[in-house]
RNA sequence: CAGAGAGUAGCUCAGCUUGGUAGAGCGUCUGGUUUGGGACCAGAAGGUCGCAGGUUCGAAUCCUGUCUCUCUGACCA
């Protein structure tokens, strides 16, 4: 973990606390609108208490103002972030979030992330786009400002509000049509050394996991597939939390962690030669969409059915692939696309039925009368007899065996065997023999990818080398969601009475409740402490409103603030103060009055 | 994009079937009484019922169109 400057008499305070001396707010001269009852319309916790709390309030779809305690905690997740950005010799600067759509020619990403690009005409027709992430940009940029290979390695990072026309927002903050990103972009003529892509890949790898150690997050870091922005290799940093949108495959044994998208699956034992143990039947099933509706009216479990996925082959000649896995298994197109060598995609209906496929009801008998590369999953052998389609509409088949009805294709040397399936809790594991591999779920909050020269090459952005050779720049990128880091911390911290949030990224690290402000002495005494520990780098609130206590405690577990002091005119009678820290169960503990800022600088040990 | 649902007060919702000029709770404001886990009493403000057409003597309510938002799925650095 890096150090923040501290000053030298207070080496010892913690580092989620200023350096200098912190804030003091009053609550009644801040705008914190909290509510009893969420908007029917948030379902998920992170959501329901950002807005419960204060924090948020929507403008459309996808679309948040972010309140003063939202962007406190924004500013302190950005702040540690450029901190160790900057500590792992990057340089912050800012491109614009508009840009020209020609900009994306070149690299096709007009079309390639097609709706999910926000374009705009202005005035004289002219059409640009906001950035969803901004490779283009950065790259046009290094065309003409980079003339040296000594310029080299280069990495450049901006916290800016992007823009994605996502079909569905939810959630929240958790997927937004504008959130806040880090966005950040290396540059290389070579792959290893001291200047060398893997070396910043590595130190990226390094300073996300600082970040979301500071952040005080409970993530890991896993393999993943680089997804339509291209590259060689990638890790997700994900937060772990129960109801996250995605899945992560675990190996207990070896420590291997990946995203469903790339998890490997381990050796399977398989084989073509299985006797038959039943003839094939056809059967009439009409208006029964997806797998477990045919295999309840076979009377076979989905996993004793094979399910065949057409694909084209993307911008080649040998153009069907059909993928075969077993019915309660899903194709994992990423694997497919490495099975068959070329990226494929899944076949448009229409055209798929104009080549012959009966579409619901393809088997991988298809393969005898229209030409196409067939990929089977190991899983999807092994049965004596299988139900399938019958390649004609409203059927299927049981009965079909591979050894008795493939054979033909098989001596041929037609049927590749491959792990094309998505990877399940269960599945042996990759990396440890005789292991098996868990599932969990996570929140992706960070991204970093080794893109190569994709963009590079794409866009001309080459320089001369040492040896006096034109070559292309090797670039990687490194993200991280830094208003989705905020709901997935709320998302696994959390309980039934609001947000529980560490230390570092607080929007403030302590709460003055003041009981009965309006008495003598009361809030002189609130105003006292909160000096005392603004001197030691807390940033304090201090809920100043002239309302019940009970309100304001219900208030003060809502917002979150990690450390909390109680002050009224019973506590200032007997010399003493009321502290707890939130995350603490029962009621507040009674101190001396004295010991309140000490009791605070040793709770951020024991809690962050 | 497919399927489903919802737009009435700051928030949660009722009213719509069976048309007659709009309600409750919470919140807000005033006064009073209160003050340790979302108090109480009295009073007040606040809505051209998403928008546009249509039917009708009369539309929140019926019809048509349209916009917006949400959920499930597909999609997704």
């Amino acid at each position: 973990m890096s150090t923040i400057n501290a000053q030298a008499d207070n080496a010892s305070r913690h580092a989620a606390l200023n350096a200098t001396a912190g804030c003091v707010h009053n609550w009644s001269q801040t705008l914190v609108p909290t509510t009893r009852e969420a908007p029917s319309d948030a379902e998920t916790p992170s959501h329901i208490f950002l807005v419960r709390a204060g924090y948020i309030r929507q403008v459309g779809a996808g679309i948040y103002n972010y309140l003063p305690l939202a962007w406190r905690s924004l500013k302190k997740i950005s702040a540690i972030v450029r901190e160790e950005m900057d500590a792992a010799g990057a340089s912050e600067f800012l491109m614009p979030a508009l840009m020209p759509i020609e900009l994306y020619k070149d690299t096709k990403r007009d079309v390639d992330y097609g709706n999910l690009l926000f374009t705009l005409e202005d005035r004289h027709g002219r059409r640009s786009a906001l950035g969803p992430t901004h490779e283009e940009v950065i790259t046009d940029l290094m065309c003409g400002a980079v003339t040296s290979y000594k310029q080299f390695p280069l990495n450049l990072y901006q916290i800016q509000s992007k823009f994605r026309d996502e079909a569905r927002p939810r959630a929240g903050l958790l997927r937004c049509r504008e959130f806040i990103m880090k966005d950040a972009y290396s540059f290389h003529l070579e792959l290893e050394g001291d200047a060398g892509l893997n070396h910043t890949y590595d130190k990226m790898y390094q300073a996300y996991t600082n970040i979301f150690t500071r952040c005080g997050l409970d993530f890991s870091a896993v393999e993943a597939e680089a997804g339509p922005i291209g590259g060689s290799a990638s890790h997700e940093f994900m937060v772990n939390c129960a109801n996250g949108e995605d899945t992560i495959l675990h190996c207990p044994s070896s420590g291997y962690t990946a995203n469903v998208e790339k998890a490997e699956i381990g050796e399977r034992t398989w084989s073509f030669d299985v006797a038959p143990s039943a003839e094939i039947t056809k059967h009439h099933t009409p208006n029964m969409p997806g797998i477990d509706l045919v295999a309840e009216h076979l009377g076979v479990q989905p996993a004793g059915m094979l399910k065949s996925i057409v694909f084209r082959r993307v911008g080649t000649e040998a153009k069907w692939v059909v993928a075969v896995v077993r019915g309660d298994h899903d194709v994992n197109e990423g694997k497919v696309r490495d099975a068959v060598g070329t990226a494929v995609e899944l076949a448009p209906e229409a055209e798929a039925r104009a080549a012959g496929f009966a579409i619901g009801y393809v088997s991988p008998r298809t393969i005898d009368t229209i030409k196409m590369t067939l990929v089977v999953d190991p899983d999807a052998l092994n049965a004596e007899s299988w139900a399938t389609g019958a390649d004609e509409k409203d059927h299927h088949i049981t009965g079909f065996n591979w050894s008795r009805d493939m054979a033909d294709a098989i001596a041929g040397g037609k049927v590749k065997v491959a792990d094309i399936r998505n990877a399940e809790a269960g599945d042996p594991s990759p990396r440890a023999p005789g292991a098996f591999l868990e599932t969990r779920r996570g929140i992706e909050v960070g991204h970093i990818f080794k893109l190569g020269t994709k963009y590079s090459s794409a866009m001309g952005l080459s320089v001369l080398n040492k040896e006096q050779k034109k070559q292309d720049v090797i670039m990687g990128c490194y993200g991280i969601g830094v208003s989705r880091t905020l709901s997935a911390c709320i998302e696994s911290a959390h309980d039934e009475n609001g947000i529980i949030w560490p230390l570092a990224i607080a929007p403030y690290h302590a709460q003055i409740v003041v009981i009965r402000p309006d008495d003598e002495g009361v809030m002189d005494e609130a105003n006292k402490l909160a000096a005392e520990l603004s001197q030691q780098g807390f940033d304090v609130l201090i809920d100043d409103r002239d309302d019940r206590p009970g309100s304001k405690f219900k208030d003060a577990d809502l917002i979150g603030i990690p450390l909390r002091f109680i002050i009224s005119p019973k506590t200032i009678e007997s010399g003493e103060i009321e502290f707890k820290a939130r995350a603490d169960e029962g009621k507040a503990e009674l101190i001396k009055r004295e010991d309140a800022v000490r009791a605070a600088l040793a709770k951020c040990e024991s809690i962050a």
